[in-house]
DNA sequence: TAGTATACGGAGGGTGCCTCCGTTTAGCAA
DNA sequence: TTGCTAAACGGAGGCACCCTCCGTATACTA
């Protein structure tokens, strides 16, 4: 509510996608809806091909769409990359929840940390366009902060509860080690995976 | 040495422009200096006015050359950004040696950070800009920072050694503290001025 | 003062974002 | 199945911006 709304509401209004599509909301043409996902998907991987600079055109044709069709589900440029980046937020989210169903507190921690450090890694490959976005809608910052604080709370408090890590350290301290880290901008894959690697024997409980 | 160099180096190549200009090197053109000078001028204004992305024309118009006289100075947009950035560089670095010059101490530090602290907002109007410059060019945010706080760090052992400034805190320190604060999205001229003040409070000898 | 290297200026090419509107199609009712 | 309509598709084209090219103007030198 505060300051002047964001203008641009895409048509594929972000609904939480969660639960199956109850119907009684707004029924959607089929089509529309899988041009949506097929056009975030293409972004991502247009992005991450030719960087954040990639063409609008390139995208449309990545997705096997026309141009138009683009511009209706994202009338601004940056609505796009706001799409993929809230994607790629759910996902990294989504998945602590499922790795503490499947794995052991201290595998479940260990790989969402490898999630976290893949979903920075993209993130890194359109950073302008990123910052960009939180320019134009500070919220999203702030609120994609909190989800991917509160997932990471599950793992890491399950993992402390289960006793296999330390306990004088809580989700907002981790995030701002990892954080910085990923966002540093000589940082190759490998010494990422090797600095997570510190990380992680650092996390063990002390003694 | 590292990767490859940037291609671009502008006619107006940064001399130190300290000294009067001996005339040995290479003579310039009058007009050509003058143009030169006067483009950053009038990009600093279009930027501070317009914001970082303020065209090419504008800054040209604002300069009174025409658009072919603003690519001889600087091939890409981008060295107009780096180009106004040296500058605000230089001025602040400068600055502190002239401060050490005319003022005490404890003065000086004041009036340093100060200018610290309106180079950092200004330099928040295009902000993306100078992201695309360093990752262009990553020596020159290495540099910029270690002259800021060579600069910084003269303003403040002086000050520590007249006993008017706590002495467990270093320039990398301080600066630490005041980049952060400044680079938070959401600041206000009136909220950066009170937040100094408390810095300035902290920053006296204790007890 | 004449000559020349240098700098100036702006028309225009190329590309990219976004709009507009005619065409196509999914979903529905009879 | 068939016809209807609202919704979605697609791409030509407008506009703005970055940058190039080359004819014109001008500062310096002998």
């Amino acid at each position: 509510m505060t300051g002047q709304s964001g203008s641009t509401t895409a048509i594929v209004d972000h609904v939480d996608s969660q639960g199956d599509d109850g119907g009684s909301a707004r029924p959607m043409r089929a089509d529309a809806r899988r041009n949506g996902e097929r056009l975030v998907t293409a972004a991502r991987a247009v992005f991450a091909q030719q960087g954040g600079a990639a063409s609008m055109d390139a995208i449309a044709k990545e997705a096997g769409v026309g141009i138009g069709t683009l511009y209706r589900h994202f009338p601004k440029r940056i609505d796009v990359v706001e799409a993929v980046y809230r994607e790629d937020v759910d996902q990294l989210v989504n998945s602590a929840e499922a790795f503490v169903a499947d794995l052991e507190p201290w595998a479940a921690l260990s790989a969402w940390l490898e999630a976290f450090v893949a979903y920075a890694s993209s993130k890194r490959r359109f950073l302008n366009e990123l910052h960009e976005a939180f320019e134009e809608n500070p919220q999203l910052k702030v609120v994609s902060r909190e989800r991917i604080e509160g997932a990471l709370s599950i793992v890491l408090s399950r993992a402390q509860a289960a006793g296999v890590v330390r306990t004088d350290l809580d989700a907002p301290d981790l995030m701002q080690l990892l954080g910085s880290m990923c966002m540093s901008v000589t940082l190759t894959p490998g010494q990422s995976a090797r600095l997570l690697g510190v990380i992680e024997d650092g996390l063990r409980p002390p003694r």
